[in-house]
DNA sequence: CTCGCCCGTGAGCGGATGTTCACACCAGAG
DNA sequence: CTCTGGTGTGAACATCCGCTCACGGGCGAG
């Protein structure tokens, strides 16, 4: 910092700096008392924040990583990611990113919105911490169908009926399961106005709350029986790494077609795309490369996960050797400190 | 820094001025995302400062006396104040102290600018380093008389002539002495048109450039033969401790006239108090009474003194239980732009 | 339960700030 | 000497920000 300055321009900036930042002049009369035009000071400012004589420094509560939540913003174009702290056991991260995801819903959320909601364990920890200060004219949809072989709060039905109820808005179910034996009886069951009715509601939402699904045997998509570990396997085998909504994609998050996809009752990857404001919550020690797959789709517009997960994630694409994006940051910002 | 607030409101600031300060974005972007308003944003970030969670921290050169200066500004009232930087033998003093001067005026000066110009052995080494970067349309106008017993660089109409050599501007003499044998010879001077022409000139200037003189033997007023050392004993006994351009004040600032006064021939302390910038410049280890003196009186609106002095004189100020002012800048904070 | 005080909130405005643009100055080449 | 590219400057404009003020909701007193 404060190099390759000239002792007077070093003097010049430190005056400036301190009469702007310290005693609260204006430029413009900063600029009266040093015999400088008010663009110049404003030149000479930005001057000095850039050799590192004016430091900006926030104090960061330790357990925030504000740095790592810009990465993946820069890096992945994304509109808002929360980091949130590592915890050792499983269940408590998976809370601590649910109750992340909440707040952030709280903050997000406007009366209007539809949110369309998707199935998993995450994302069925959510509304556990989901506490809106007030009433939210908002409608929860369900954007996938459900299954009986799972615990209740991880189908998207219950999910959306608990959002709803602790915020004081409306939940639309859809009465389908996630998927059918065939393609014909699911296209059977979109012509049923009930399911229709739904899923164009979720079609039309602009919030979407969804999870990041894996491609391991216990991934909630078998677990729920919508694939079997065979199907699983051949997606897999295609280079499948994720899902979201049971949308494959491989590792460079293109999407990958099974004949099991043409089964499932839900949002496809076009939908999601037409969402304004994609939430993916998601946790578990094995989800990196999903989440990175998934990211790399585009589909994702707020990210909610842990700091474990966040370095993996990281270091993938930095392996991967990802271009790092020019950031608006590094060109537009001086040297500021992080603590 | 960061005591005394939640862990939640912790991080919602924290949240807050990194996207503000670091990544840049408005404070309604900031407001968009978080889902506050932008008032509220705004009282947040200040809080923030408020803090301590935002630090903002100006590298100042070593050599520099930032919070002296402010000190000064605030405790009297001043426009401007110069802290030079301390130098062991007293003609490098001067010198560092004429150089901040120079400097000063450099930037204060406008085409137009009349500047009244006193004696003194300060002011005198303040054309050598007067460089301005371009031709300055001035006037400079001695504010009192000259003296044949001091050196010829130490006479106004000889610091008036090397200052307007030096930016290419006018100078107007003072063809009379800086004091005379009676009251009646100093009337029948200033009824001559030449004298009264400059000295009106000198009375209608804007800015002032003086030198403070001590009440000892040494002092410029004895050196230049227009008090005696008795004289100057006299003064002291009355209290002096210093002057401005002969005008004596005592420790609080009141006028302090002798005899002798009405033998001078230049400006009083009420044509100096129409000017509307005054520049002191002083330097010398004796001064610190008689800069307290004559800050005190009120006349002065810009000084330059070494790093000594300064701390001497507050030290006085403060011993002496001046009153300390409610200081402007510590409620004054200002955001901070970020580009 | 009702009233009134008080804190916190968001609209609105005027000043402050960031940015763009045309121009003047300078240096170097033709 | 003239031309031209480059750099730095201040005018003008379009936000952006800080402040004031009227409002509403919550809480304690009556």
């Amino acid at each position: 910092m404060s190099i390759d300055l000239s002792p007077e321009e070093f003097e010049l900036l430190a005056r400036l700096a301190h009469r702007y930042y310290v005693d609260g002049r204006t430029q413009e009369e900063a600029a009266r008392e040093f015999g400088l035009s008010r663009p110049k000071v404003q030149r000479l400012l930005e001057r000095a924040r850039w050799a590192g004589v004016v430091d900006i420094h926030i104090a960061v509560p330790p357990w925030l990583h504000l740095d790592l939540e810009d990465e993946f913003r820069e890096r992945f174009g994304l509109a808002d990611v929360i980091v949130t702290p590592a915890r050792p056991d499983p269940q408590s991260q998976r809370e601590e990113v649910a109750r992340g995801a909440a707040h952030h819903l709280e903050r997000r959320l406007r009366d209007g919105d539809v949110v369309a909601v998707s199935h998993g364990r995450d994302a069925g920890e959510v509304p556990r911490f989901f506490r809106p200060g007030r009433r939210l004219a908002c409608t929860f949809v369900s954007a996938m169908g459900g299954s009986p072989r799972v615990d209740e709060p991880t189908n998207p039905n219950e999910i959306c009926r608990a959002l709803a109820e602790r915020s004081g808005g409306r939940a639309v179910s859809l009465y389908a399961p996630a998927h059918v034996e065939s393609a014909e009886m699911r296209d059977r069951l979109l012509e049923q106005e009930a399911v229709a009715e739904t899923l164009r509601i979720a079609a039309q939402a602009n919030v979407a709350l969804v999870g990041i699904g894996g491609t391991d045997d216990g991934c909630t998509m078998v677990r729920s029986g919508c694939f079997s570990p065979d199907e699983v396997a051949r997606l897999r085998r295609l280079g499948a790494v994720g899902d979201v909504l049971g949308n494959y994609v491989d590792a460079l998050g293109r999407p990958v077609a099974s004949p099991g996809s043409a089964r499932l009752i839900g949002l496809g990857m076009d939908d999601l795309r037409r969402i304004a404001t994609v939430v993916a919550v998601v946790s578990e020690p094995e989800k990196p490369p999903s989440i990175l797959g998934v990211l790399r789709s585009g589909v994702i517009d707020v990210l909610i996960l842990d700091e474990g997960n966040a370095r993996t994630v990281l270091d993938l694409a930095v392996a991967a050797g990802d271009a790092e994006p020019a950031t608006r940051a590094s060109q537009r910002r001086p040297a500021v400190a992080v603590t």
